[in-house]
DNA sequence: CTGTTAGCGCATTCAG
DNA sequence: CTGAATGCGCTAACAG
């Protein structure tokens, strides 16, 4: 380092200022002249030189299906403040193993790219590495660590939210991913549903999490969902409820007159829509916050057992697009 | 390296197959060997001590505002196929340096984690590298590399589409940020329009570019706009039209009965809006693609000249949310 | 076609 | 309190 030459010093002593390790070991005057010699140089510690050294790549990786749902994006710019917050100086950062809606590609993951990893794509697991630090977001079914939500609770709210308003009969728009969240949000409705309303039925429906593909969907059953004594849809994210929405005002069917349509997230589009979206709160910053600020500290601490799943709650927010069963009406 | 014990020859061999340059060098069958020795012991190549060893991060950062807004997020999503595409084999990695609307965090580039840049936030020049390869995002005020929106173009369109409307004083909703593209949309839209339409007038507002900021401020001064006559608004972007809409629609304004409304960048949500939005589309994804895809050549060849910049093009598309001015009307 | 060797830039012992 | 030496895991010349 020509650092440690302008300062008149070794490399050793650049080192320990440079790492905040100058405590008891530099004396302030060196360290000054230390700190000086490195702006005047513009010197910047190459990060994997100091990777290969210390075995800490100080990045962590996030494993999404698609930054472009609104949803992960929140989860996103949740992971990132929370692992800046958590390892505050040490600053890891964020890498993005997210792109369309295809296979992530995980072998960064298996290059040692990565101090650990935030999982919010269920069922994808990074091999070649399975000590490696992971925390599993929203995905009950997975074991080891994990920060997860109570859709449960918040399903069931919605359940009892429809059942008072009179309708009997919901369409269920699932999604066409074979997540447990998604199994748990429906099960926890259709069963509070029954339970609540004698003679409940819930149809099943199902597809892509994809505004186009919901809303084309929504314009094409319109029909037949009413039809078929439907007074509801629940969708399972708020991204394909808002394109029901869109595919209703098309078909010029009346929300919440003719039917009413819910969902789960609530994303920021969702309170602008119209009308509004009554929809399962879920938080997904704070998934992203609390899952990250955890993998720090399995980062950290590697041997400790997993502990008690971190549950965030879930809770109904109703807005204008659920309103009295239609045929309470005629 | 254990590999290069167990298949029986030297690490320098194990290196070559490793890095598919094993033609010509290695024989079919000690390649096989290798092969199978890397299956079985299940190793993986240490990025860091690759890339001290060649100079090359094999990452690529991008630099954005927020990755919660769908502009964004296309971006993200358009350089993570190019960067893929670009460097097959090679294979960048994106690391994503914007959580929230507050300054990103440089440090990370200075730290030399990366190859090269992708600047989609104007003003905010990575320090310390001078060298570094960079290349901009829709900021034609940058020098150097770049890939641009041609938004004058589809800003001029709309000023057509809003003069053979019969409107003749329109409100402009600006962004808050200081962003040449955000003036140059303006000034495109105002010029045009001024030139097409006799005594026009083209009033200036401004707010955050976020969906409540927006709504509030709609819901606010939905009166004021149109006691002071203006007929429509342009907003700087959807996500602040998508808010207006939000804060008429909640104001009881009918648009584009009483105010047409029109953005820039037609994110997913403009087509499922109601009215649906009309706006100047913006080519958010191949702004991203094309950028990875010359910053990977800018990485190759950091010495070839910036050449032409990149011009997407940008055109206007007319949705629900526009119609006739309503003085006409009357 | 394959093996040997010398760093890449830094963090960390161990002596001084 | 400071300096010199060692190695992290890999690649790229260079020999053989």
């Amino acid at each position: 380092m020509d650092v440690a030459a302008r300062a008149g010093v070794s490399v050793a002593t650049v080192s320990f200022v440079v790492n905040g390790k100058a405590e008891g070991r530099v004396s302030p005057a060196t360290r000054l002249r230390v700190l000086d010699a490195i702006a005047a140089l513009g010197y910047v510690t190459d990060a994997s030189a100091r990777a290969l050294a210390t075995g800490r790549r100080r990045q962590v990786a996030l494993l999404a299906h698609d930054m472009t749902n609104p949803f992960t994006a929140q989860v996103a710019a949740g992971a990132a403040t929370g692992i800046a917050e958590a390892t505050d100086g040490t600053g890891h950062l964020l890498l993005l193993l997210a792109a369309g809606l295809d296979e992530p590609d995980v072998e960064p993951v298996g290059a040692a790219t990565v101090d650990g990893v935030l999982i919010n794509y269920p069922g994808t697991l990074p091999a070649g590495r399975p000590d490696l630090p992971v925390v599993h977001l929203d995905d009950p079914a997975a074991g080891g660590h994990q920060v997860s939500l109570d859709v449960a609770v918040g399903a069931r709210e919605l359940a009892r939210h429809l059942a008072d308003l009179g309708h009997r009969h919901v369409l269920h728009l699932d999604s066409n991913r074979p997540w447990s969240t998604f199994a748990e949000r429906r099960a926890a409705f259709a069963d509070e549903f029954a339970r609540l309303v004698p003679g409940a039925v819930v149809t099943d429906d199902r597809c892509d999490i994809d505004l186009a593909a919901a809303r084309d969907h929504a314009a094409q059953r319109a029909e037949g969902w009413q039809r078929s004594g439907a007074t509801a849809v629940v969708a399972a994210t708020d991204v394909q409820a808002l394109g029901v929405l869109a595919g209703l005002h098309g078909a010029g069917v009346a929300v919440p007159g003719q039917l009413s349509v819910a969902g789960f997230d609530d994303i920021p589009f969702a309170e602008v829509s119209s009308p509004p979206l009554t929809t399962v709160a879920l938080p997904a910053r704070e998934l992203g916050h609390r899952g990250a600020v955890l993998l720090a500290q399995v980062i950290e601490d590697p041997a400790a057992p997993p502990g008690e799943p971190v549950v965030l709650p879930a809770h109904l927010v109703v807005r204008g697009s659920t309103g009295p069963a239609a045929d309470l009406l005629r």
